[in-house]
DNA sequence: ATGAAAGCGCTAACAG
DNA sequence: CTGTTAGCGCTTTCAT
């Protein structure tokens, strides 16, 4: 391996002079010497050592990301955000698969940290992560999922009950008499809300809150092709407010299967907006999450916390109805 | 920031004791100093600087991983494949989109080499990025596309050809006379061979190869919607075989439009079988890839250079018709 | 069973 | 305009 000591002796310089000319701080350096060693480094295809340079600054210019799986759509959109974002920027990104789960969490932060990652970004799924998060001395920004934290951190979120509000009382302004929903049982925020959403909706326009309507196990294909196979079995129904997409399409393929009409019969609106949504049959009706953005937003976020030493960051984007065949 | 040095003041060792046990090289230390380590280590809640360790071992433990998008489907399945192998054997991985441009490829493997990534996993556009693979002095598997080179890598690849010639063929046997090509333009092997399988099964079946029934653009979805709105204007059709799944959902979506009806009319096969074909409508046939299992191979493939010093390793993975609704 | 010391490749005061 | 030098936090050989 060719080092920054052997490019100065090639040079006949000091090998402070070779790393002033490398980090463009050569303002006192000749430009004789300037030339002579950016030939020698040109020509021996020297690469310098992130690794030593990132112990002696303290910065590994790099950013840990977890989020729950980069195959689920919504956040491979993510992923794809805050990798462009960060690329801008000088940055590289760590990616962490978490599968919702608290084990896997905890473990990708203590080794993002060991690799002394400048920050993090996350979609903490489980309340019990917000005490790991708590002792975890580098910036961290929660995307997607909100938590209480005492420490300050950056959060980016959305309307999540508005969103959800507004979906059902489409579906109520549609004509929809017996609407269900289809969602995760994951005991967060977000959750929570959206199905609040729903429940609102109902109740301001004077439908009673019927728990046989409502459906809840994950944020997936298989949940909304599950949800309305059981749903049917307690009872009718003319529309579905689903937790997200991935459900909806899992609605979508149950209802056709049953031979029900979307959206002649059944009307479905989904929650996210996923770039495949507008392909399937109908195209998804749908609540939209600006998702790329999201996922730039989060690392703009996280650097700003960084660099400028903000704190305590909190930006809340907005969803809109996005109108297509499906309701 | 709290050091291995602090522990042993604390302990009332040296680093090289405190060293020691934290890396399990404890054989020749007392249970006793032992414990009273490990208990400061807790309680202080010490954690390891990974990047001086790196420095010191010139071992980073981490993989970086180039594809064109993680938010096509099939790359983030060979994402989470590979994150996955890499997880179980405590490597990390790096991300980056290249977005197919061989300037972005080039800037990557510069930077992941900073990084002293252990070794880098890529999908490689363009055949120009074989030099700079050939100057790169750490190891390399190469996934999905494959590339020529003197330098002993890593290949992972699957049978393209055979791929679209059984996918024709199949069509050919459903009874389709005017079966299309819609593809990449990409001047790359896969692309190359997978337009090769579809001639070859024209001709052997007796029908005249006519360039008027292929339709080349990008492996994407509007390509598939493009393509059969610009061959239909051509003549008729009654089956497509796609370049892969993206193209095929697109090309399903053209052809309802345009009010034929999918498979009866036109029939239609993919390739790759990402994880929502199977929720389509119809749902798709199409020529399966283990996609997830190229993904826990490619890192399985470079830690055996990496860690065993294997060179030149090529694995061919098989492709497999999977018969669903679109034919 | 433990420690001293050298050094990984780099940066940045400070000196000259 | 350039060089000396002291580390960054860790591992590892060699002594003891």
């Amino acid at each position: 391996m060719i080092t920054i000591k052997k490019i100065a002796e090639l040079a006949n310089v000091s090998t402070a002079t070779v790393s002033k000319v490398l980090n463009g701080k050569d303002q006192y350096i000749s430009e004789e010497t300037r030339k002579r060693i950016l030939d020698i480094v040109e020509k021996e295809g020297y690469i310098p050592n992130g690794i030593a340079k990132s112990l002696k600054i303290k910065k590994t210019k790099t950013i840990g990301l977890i989020i729950p799986d980069v195959m689920n759509p919504f956040f491979a959109e993510i992923a794809r955000g805050a990798e462009d974002a960060a690329e801008e920027k000088g940055y590289t990104i760590v990616i962490c698969n978490s599968d919702n789960r608290f084990s896997k969490e905890e473990k990708y932060l203590s080794i993002l940290q060991e690799k002394m990652v400048d920050g993090v970004i996350m979609t903490a799924t489980e309340s019990n992560t917000s005490q790991t998060i708590e002792r975890c001395n580098i910036p961290i920004v929660l995307v997607d999922r909100d938590l209480q934290m005492d420490k300050p951190i950056g959060r980016i979120t959305v309307n999540n009950e508005e969103g959800t509000f507004m979906a059902t009382s489409y579906l109520i302004g549609k004509g929809c008499k017996n609407i269900c929903f289809i969602s995760s049982k994951i005991v967060n925020k977000l959750s929570k809300e959206r199905l609040q959403g729903y429940k609102k909706a109902l109740e301001e326009n004077g439908f009673p809150v019927d728990e046989n309507k409502i459906y809840l196990e994950s944020f997936n294909v298989e949940t909304g092709y599950k949800g309305v196979n059981e749903l049917l079995k307690k009872g009718h129904m003319d529309g579905i407010c689903c937790g997200n997409d991935l459900i909806a399409i899992g609605a979508i393929r149950a209802l056709k299967e049953k031979g029900l009409k979307v959206p002649d019969e059944v009307k479905v609106i989904g929650f996210d907006d996923i770039s495949i949504s507008k392909y399937v049959e109908p195209p998804l009706t749908t609540i939209r999450q600006p998702i790329y953005e999201i996922g730039r937003e989060s690392v703009n976020m996280l650097l700003s916390i960084i660099e400028k030493g903000k704190t305590k960051m909190h930006k809340v984007l907005t969803v809109t109805l996005v109108e297509r065949g499906s309701s």
